[in-house]
DNA sequence: TCCCAGGTAGTA
DNA sequence: ACTACCTGGGAA
């Protein structure tokens, strides 16, 4: 204590994946009369730059006196809340990453530490009238004696006038640019919290009953909505976001995939009058933010978003809701590698708030954790209205007669026939992209496959290219064998979407189809055009991959067909048969969901597996108790902990030699079990040689110790990079 | 001898 | 992650 030399020093935590040699964040030298709190965002200078970092706490003093450098500003934006901050750390040593990796996430958006721009508006200068005045000029005119703060370019869209003739009037004198400080966006949602309160079943409203009170409790709680497909979950938890609008709090909505959720949208809008803020990939900088910045203030009411929008700086946060909680696209492969649904119920645990998963086919972890007691649960058994629940057939392949080159047995035919001539829509269900999953010559043999990946090419011959589905890369499709160079050899192996499409407007040449797949629904447009397609009928069948597992609602649609159920099955995958199962009723469940009830057929060459035997005797609760028994017997999540560290390098020998050394200082002990080096799943990617190693423990070890010890001792490796995916879910 | 590429250490 | 710095090889 020196009272009056005293220089203050803070450490900051930088949004870099490095650490100092001791702690995880900088000391810095506070400027005398610099007013400075924790969380505050500054910028610092770091070696010969200046970086943006986040006040994390006192110095830690691990760094000689005359290192210490001063902070050079702090920025004009809300400071990082402390759950945000508790946060970052406890994810960061969840998934063995720095926690500057973890707030690089956080402060994915630079821009938004800043204050919005003043923007440029116009005011009218009455004592000049020296110019011409135009019907152009004076339509902008007019415009301007009634509101007075329209930024250029709405001025020159409500005048229909291009931005130039603005420059024009500015430039005759007319005009006078003015500064005006942008408004922040505000999301007014309360105005309409039960007026359009819709019509709830009685399961439903017993539902909405106990989420309301877990809401308004405002402590950590965990309840899962367990209902079959089109029994009204969404509807439900809107009943506790409503509530915890009320309570002056802010929601955040987790959905797979948002961009293309445009029916969610819609509900959302019929039910509180506006829309959610939305929080992806699609979105433009500007958006990105103007978003970032109304969450942090606590303007941003109701946020609907990506895995990542669990990343945002919520100021007041008082409820998180993970839509399909079961869906795989939460897991965050690349960087820090985490689970979205996971890591909101830790931070629903920092926040003390509660949070609610919904699924009509939960994920056997979550399930798992209700049973143990950890979680709620409601259940939601029938559909809404008087819709039923549709009648799964599966269809045993080896008995049906197929012609070379077709996919759809005479049972399913037969099915469509008279679904369509019933005036009723179909779908049929095939998870492979593009027209066939493998291209060969058939005079020498040769076969397309990606330059940068361990995959074949995949035919898109609506494009007439041939893609990787890892990658991208992509070529077109050539006339001539580039082997045996002879013409016309080249053969499509095996259906993919397009491939399927084309059997049905051979057997059914009048009927209307449309292509569901990642390929056709590139983003919210496409997506909502889909839907409206549909929905008018102005279509009378949907050929998807698993993009139509989403909880679209179709009135008229009757029959689903699985065209290869199997396709999920194969590989050695911990989860392939929970998460086929997931997928096949998932899309089962699109059928029906109306007054007429729906058929299900599923094509299979294994109906004696588990998971179809399931689907048919709608016996999910048995399939899910012998997957748990099986995950108990072998020591698998959720009974022991799993790990993957991924090595990856630009040359195989680096590698290789990475993994071996990682290998050779393999942790031992009793409950320790360590796997490979094996090559990964994708042993090459993106131009990069990928090797594996797995690390299984019982319950009792905290894997992520054990990991930061194995790595310590086994130093950094060069030329390579190390990751590691804690609680993987592709694995061989 | 100079210049650029590629590898490397350090950032407070 | 970035960058300043170093080393070494090839061209001048």
């Amino acid at each position: 204590m020196s009272p009056t030399f005293n220089t203050e020093k803070k450490s900051i935590m930088l949004p870099l994946p490095i650490s100092p040699a001791k702690g995880s964040t900088f000391d810095y030298l506070v400027p005398p009369g610099l007013d400075i709190s924790l969380g505050d965002f500054v910028s610092v200078p770091f070696g010969s730059r200046s970086i943006r970092g986040v006040v994390w706490g006192n110095p830690v003093g691990n760094c000689s006196e005359e290192k210490l450098r001063r902070i050079s500003e702090r920025l004009d934006c809300p400071p990082l809340p402390k759950v945000s901050r508790e946060f970052i750390e406890w994810v960061a040593r969840y998934t063995v990453n720095t926690p500057g990796a973890v707030l690089k996430m956080v402060m994915s958006v630079p821009d938004a530490l800043s204050p919005p721009k003043p923007i440029l508006t116009f005011k009218i200068n009455t004592m000049q009238n020296d110019f011409l005045l135009t019907p152009e000029r004076n339509r902008v005119l007019k415009i301007l004696e009634k509101e007075e703060t329209i930024p250029t370019a709405e001025l020159a869209r409500k005048a229909k006038v291009s931005p130039n003739v603005i420059k024009g009037l500015v430039n005759k004198g007319k005009l006078i640019s003015v500064k005006t400080p942008a408004k922040s966006a505000t999301q007014d949602l309360k105005t309409n919290l039960t007026e359009n309160k819709p019509k709830l079943s009685l399961d439903q409203n017993k539902a909405a009953k106990i989420l309301e009170t877990t809401t308004e409790n405002e402590t950590f709680s965990v309840t899962l909505i367990n209902g079959v497909p089109g029994s009204g979950k969404t509807e439900v938890y809107f009943q506790a976001i409503a509530k915890a609008l009320k309570n002056n709090g802010q929601v955040l909505v987790l959905l797979p995939e948002i961009s293309l959720s445009a029916q969610w949208l819609e509900r959302f809008r019929v039910r509180f009058g506006k829309d959610p803020v939305e929080w992806h990939s699609e979105l433009t900088p500007a958006i990105r933010r103007k978003t970032w910045r109304a969450v942090a203030e606590g303007q941003a009411l109701v946020v609907v978003g990506a895995r990542s929008a669990l990343f945002l700086p919520f100021l007041n946060l008082k409820l998180i809701v993970a839509d399909e909680e079961h869906d795989t696209s939460f897991k965050q492969e690349e960087g820090v590698i985490y689970n979205a649904r996971d890591m909101a119920i830790v931070r629903a645990q920092i926040g003390s708030i509660p949070i609610i998963l919904a699924s009509a086919t939960p994920a056997l972890e979550t399930i798992h954790n209700v049973k143990q007691g950890r979680y709620k649960t409601i259940h939601l058994p029938n559909r809404y209205g008087d819709a039923k629940l549709p009648t799964i057939e599966t269809i045993d392949m080896r008995n049906e007669k197929l012609n070379a080159q077709s996919w759809l047995s005479p049972t399913l035919q037969a099915m469509l026939e008279k679904t369509f001539v019933g005036k009723e829509q179909a779908m049929l269900f095939l998870n492979r992209r593009g027209y066939a999953p493998l291209t060969l010559c058939r005079t020498c043999g040769h076969r397309f496959h990606c330059p940068n990946c361990s995959a074949w090419l995949v035919e898109h011959r609506q494009g007439g290219f041939l893609q990787c589905h890892h990658c991208g890369f992509n070529k077109r499709l050539p006339k001539f064998c580039p082997s045996c160079e002879k013409e016309n050899t080249l053969a499509a192996c095996g259906p993919g979407v397009e491939r399927l499409a084309e059997e049905v407007k051979k057997l059914f040449p009048d009927i209307r189809i449309t292509i569901a797949s990642s390929d056709t629904i590139t983003g919210p447009k496409a997506a909502s055009k889909f839907v409206r397609k549909i929905e008018n009928h102005e279509v009378d069948l949907i050929i998807g991959t698993q993009i139509v597992a989403k909880g679209y609602h179709f009135p008229l649609l009757t029959l689903v067909g699985a065209v290869d159920a199997d396709l999920g099955l194969t590989g050695g995958d911990l989860r392939a048969a929970e998460r086929t199962h997931q997928l096949l009723y998932q899309v089962a469940g699109r059928a029906g969901r109306s007054s007429r009830r729906g058929r299900v057929i599923i094509q299979t060459y294994m109906p004696e597996h588990p998971v179809m035997k399931a689907l048919q005797g709608g016996k999910q609760k048995n399939f899910m108790e012998a997957e748990t028994a099986s995950r108990r017997k072998a020591n698998m999540p959720p009974f022991g902990r799993l790990a993957a560290i991924i090595i990856s390098a630009k040359s195989e020998e680096v590698a290789d030699a990475t993994a071996a050394l990682l290998s050779k200082f393999r942790p031992s002990a009793e409950g320790i079990t360590v796997l490979g080096p094996v090559p990964a799943p994708m042993a090459f990617l993106r131009g990069r040689h990928r090797r594996r190693l797995l690390l299984k423990t019982t319950k009792k070890f905290n894997i992520q110790g054990v990991i930061r010890d194995w790595l310590e001792r086994a130093r950094n490796p060069k030329n390579a990079r190390v990751q590691i995916d804690v609680d993987p879910y592709s694995f061989y």
